[in-house]
RNA sequence: GGUCCGUUCGUCUAAUGGUUAGGACUCAAGAUUUUCAUUCUUGCAAUAGGGGUUCGAUUCCCCUACGGACUACCA
């Protein structure tokens, strides 16, 4: 059971590649911890998942590990799922009708996906290991294993419950063996802890980093099993339902690579080691400022979101989601999926499909990225520009009745195609289009400066006469009628035209006046124009 | 402190021993224009440092620096 010997990313890739074609299928999952909202790092691993399932024909399962009792947030799985469905990400396993599917069928042959469910599957490995002799009962208090921490950490050293002290500490290798029996009996405070083995070297293998080569000395006793809510801990949790889960590759966050050597002990100690997934760690997504990973607060800070869809904690405290900020799913999906792994060419608009087409695990970068939202929003205005302008009228309607204007919808497709090029959201068409719809409520009084002067009241009174009488309605007419008039009087054409404009719109912004006339049409026009006199 | 991972323009990244080190976002300038935008063109801007290996290193190796993760009865 080596690990392969590959120097190449190339030959990480053939070999990827070969395991979904041995007859294998490939099976992958996505595992969040329902203690909150799912987060755009969290996201992207949930992508990369999926991308790497369908590219290999193969299925993204959807697991909940809910085995810290203390730290479960009513509605964050709710959340989880409904913001991967919001992204197209969509679990072929373990939710059906947007739960988390509870017993077992043929197409969802695991169940139960949520592990606080399936306590007595984990009871039973963490016995059969205590029996092998390769874990054992712990009965240190919190408040003695924190002693031990901080003299360490005076020393100036690390604290590690493992074969150099292990056998002075409370455990059921230091106690004989009626005491032992008395403690499990007499109380819900005793572990299960892992004996990881001294001296040996760890051979692990990452499908992006590489050989990895660990001393099993500087690895702990980790906590495998705790008596207090009977449920295991994420080691072997994780390592049992991979398994059981008939999971062939393990895509998940860098935070992971430091257990990963615990992990491979416990495979090994499970006699478990050909059915050992193979595993891929994720470089972080960082601040984009400064430094350290994304966290919840920095969207606060910097004023943007870092969850996929808003959160309510309590009534009080609001996260930002980019759903409700009006990103765009597919443009969001595109632009995780470049935090962090690029296919190599020019291109950087991809659609789900096409992702899942060229997603492969060797092109992954080795290094954690910084979010920027300046990327984000261009990503969303390249995806608002493909949009067709019948479903960009449909999501504007609501902007629309909340500022009082009632119109058909054919007015607004064409309100829409006048300005579709200038923005980047659905609501920023309003911000860019609102004269279209209601007269300005005040002239801006800097543009005002600018451009009135004495002879501004006689002008829009003639060009009014002109407009009233152009019979070929439509802007190159209008705009010619108003040049000539502007050539034959000998003015200056930027003054008038922004005199018009000023009446208009209200201040210096928008489409040509040509066109602003012609939108609004003669009689509408007129009005505005006649509001200074 | 210890263990592990990482390091190419400000940011996301391409180039896996031979390129004027490429693209995108941002920014700046110019062109277009009646305004604001858009659009187009151009520009600014990087291989962390030091040693090797090699005819030749962004690329391979070592050291240093810096960054990150982990170091819970959390995941």
């Amino acid at each position: 059971m080596n690990p392969p010997t590959l120097e190449k990313r190339e030959t990480v890739k053939t070999k990827v590649k070969t395991i979904g074609t041995m007859g294998a299928e490939v099976r992958v999952r996505f595992a969040p911890s329902p203690t909150g909202p799912l987060h755009i790092g969290g996201v992207r691993t949930a992508l990369y998942n999926y991308l790497f399932a369908k590219g290999g024909g193969g299925r993204f399962i959807l697991r909940i590990e809910d085995t810290d009792s203390q730290r479960f947030v009513p509605g964050a799985e709710e959340y989880i799922i409904e913001a991967l469905s919001w992204c197209g990400i969509l679990p072929d396993e373990g939710v059906e009708g947007g739960k988390v599917v509870e017993s077992p069928s043929s197409k969802h042959p695991y169940a139960p996906y949520r592990q606080s469910l399936r306590g007595d599957i984990y009871s039973r490995y963490a016995q059969q290991l205590v029996e092998a002799g390769s874990a054992y009962y712990a009965f240190d208090s919190a408040e003695e294993l924190e002693k031990l921490r901080k003299e360490a950490q005076e020393r100036g050293e690390g604290f590690l419950y493992n074969y150099q002290n292990r056998e002075s500490l409370s455990n059921s290798l230091s106690m004989p063996k009626n005491e032992v029996e008395r403690r499990l009996k007499e109380s819900r405070d005793w572990v299960i802890r892992f004996k990881v083995s001294p001296n040996r070297k760890v051979e692990l293998y990452d499908l992006i980093r590489g050989e990895i080569l660990i001393d099993s000395n500087t690895i702990d006793d980790k906590v495998i099993w705790k008596s207090s809510d009977s449920l295991p801990t994420y080691h072997l949790a994780n390592v049992v339902d991979d398994v059981e889960m008939k999971i062939t590759h393990v895509i998940r966050g860098e935070e992971w690579l430091p257990s990963l050597a615990l992990h491979y002990l416990l495979y090994e100690a499970l006699g478990w080691e050909e059915f050992r997934p193979q595993f891929a760690h994720l470089p972080l997504l960082l601040k984009p400022d400064g430094k350290g990973k994304l966290s919840k607060r920095d969207g606060e800070r910097l004023g943007f979101p870092v969850f996929p869809l808003e959160w309510r904690e309590g009534d009080k405290e609001v996260s930002r989601g980019f759903r409700e900020d009006g990103y765009y799913p597919e443009a969001f999906i595109n632009n995780l999926a470049l935090l962090g792994w690029n296919p190599g060419g020019e291109n950087e608009l991809f659609t789900l499909q096409e992702l899942v087409e060229s997603f492969s695990i060797d092109r992954i970068v080795h290094s954690g990225a910084k979010f920027n939202v300046d990327k984000a929003k261009w990503f969303n205005q390249e995806y608002l520009r493909k949009r067709d302008i019948g479903a960009l009228a449909l999501e504007l309607s609501p902007i629309l009745k909340e500022n009082g204007v009632d119109i058909e919808l054919s007015k607004v497709e064409e309100a829409i195609a006048l300005v579709g090029d200038r923005i980047a959201f659905v609501d920023q068409i309003w911000k860019e289009s609102d004269y279209l719809f209601k007269a300005p409520s005040q002239l801006d009084p800097k543009l005002k400066s600018k451009v009135w002067n004495d002879n501004s009241s006689r002008q829009l009174k003639e060009l009014s006469n002109i407009i009233s009488q152009i019979e070929n309605f439509t802007p190159p007419n209008i705009e010619e009628e108003i040049k000539n008039y502007i050539k034959e009087n000998s003015l200056p054409m930027g003054q008038v035209m922004n005199t018009i404009r000023l009446m208009l719109v209200g201040e210096g912004k928008g489409i040509s006046v040509a066109q602003i006339i012609y939108f609004l049409g003669k009689e509408e026009s007129l009005s505005r124009l006649s509001k200074s006199l």
